[in-house]
RNA sequence: GGCGGGGUGGGUGAGUGGCUAAAACCAGCAGACUGUAAAUCUGCCGCCGACAGGCUUCGUUGGUUCGAAUCCAACCCCCGCCA
């Protein structure tokens, strides 16, 4: 069966909690779609389910890479791919969890990434020049051989300006031409939601649980095994404010204020992939009952799907 | 009571006669997104307006001036030093 469910929703709503409850319920098996917890050694800042979570129910893509390996996308996709299809061969109900949008929507979505790995040193040779002339510079060599792409990408946007560069001078095809999507799951999406003021003192009082939980203590000691701040894994939320008080260019109070603040805005970005009129979500106020009507819906769209009484599973 | 400094848009805070609805940053709101995505990038952010544009603002009141957040006067409030 390629028939998932999907919990969606801004960070510190109640997916992961929610998520646990669904799978021990339905015996299932939960599939983090989170950008953030898939590096090792950073749990505190990225909320990671507790061992004794994971010790609950299975958890797939968590602490799959070190800090300082690459991650991407297209690796994201290849693997959260591998551990549903294991899910289903072992005859249980896969729960995709997070809220990382772009993870969520190319698995779902079924994105066909163009197959060029990142090329660092080009890159930063392209920043350089970005740099020092000017994003028109690059940009302009975008527009020569990639009309489409560079129609819709922001020409300010360096970074997404190089990928595409980079797409076209290693294939030789336009990476406009190289984006495909063909969706392989049917799938139930719930989201998560309440309101903003709600969402922001969740919010706040899970950053204030990180501060009491270690958070700097963590970060500290990543940082003094080499983990440089300019890691991308270390530029989450948390790491950079803290690895900021840490060198001594942040008091604490600052950096905790930041966190928050940050915090809030990427709660807000996240809403932009996962849209409260979205009619393919079934959205669901937090602050009302949600286990009792998700738990329902659920065993209706597996059972509509196929046939299955999902009490029994 | 005396002397000095200051009162600017939700906050911090530039601006010292026209180019100023007023920098910058923060907070907030909206959006883009196919191998860095908790990243990167964009728009809005006094009021009315879809736009053009209009209207009202820089403690208060009154003045100077073609023109004032910017100059003058009085008053109110805040802060520092002296008493």
């Amino acid at each position: 069966m390629n028939h998932i469910i999907t919990i969606v929703g801004p960070t510190a709503v109640g997916k992961s909690a929610l998520a646990i409850h669904l799978a021990r319920v339905f015996g299932g098996e939960i599939v983090s779609a989170d950008s953030r917890q898939v590096f090792r050694d950073m749990s505190i800042g990225t909320a990671k389910p507790t061992a004794e979570e994971q010790h609950l129910v299975p958890h797939h893509l968590i602490d799959v890479v070190d800090p300082d390996q690459d991650f991407s996308l297209a690796l994201y996709q290849e693997m959260a791919l591998r551990a549903i299809e294991d899910v289903h061969r072992r005859g249980r109900l896969a729960l995709l969890v997070g809220g990382s949008g772009l993870y969520v929507r190319a698995l779902l979505g079924g994105f066909r990434i163009p197959h060029v790995p990142p090329d660092n040193e080009m890159r930063r040779v392209m920043e350089e020049r970005a740099e020092a002339e000017g994003y028109m510079a690059i940009y302009e060599e975008l527009e020569r051989i990639d009309p489409t792409s560079a129609q819709n990408i922001d020409r300010r946007n360096v970074r997404r300006v190089i990928r595409a560069i980079e797409v076209f001078r290693t294939t030789g095809i336009p990476f406009s031409k190289l984006q495909s999507f063909s969706p392989i799951f049917h799938t139930l999406l719930i989201g998560l939601t309440t309101a903003r003021e709600d969402l922001y003192r969740r919010i706040d009082i899970r950053v204030d649980r990180m501060m009491e939980q270690g958070l700097v203590q963590e970060v500290k000691g990543l940082m003094e095994r080499g983990y440089s701040l300019d890691l991308p894994s270390m530029s989450g939320l948390g790491y950079k404010q803290i690895g900021q008080y840490l060198k001594g260019e942040l008091g604490l109070d600052e950096a905790v204020q930041r966190i928050k603040n940050e915090t809030h805005r990427f709660a807000r970005h996240q809403y932009a992939w996962f849209r409260p009129r979205d009619e393919n979500i079934h959205w669901f106020d937090v602050r009302n009952g949600v286990e009792e009507p998700i738990r329902s819906l659920i065993k209706e769209f597996v059972f509509k799907h196929t046939g299955m009484e999902l009490a029994k599973l």
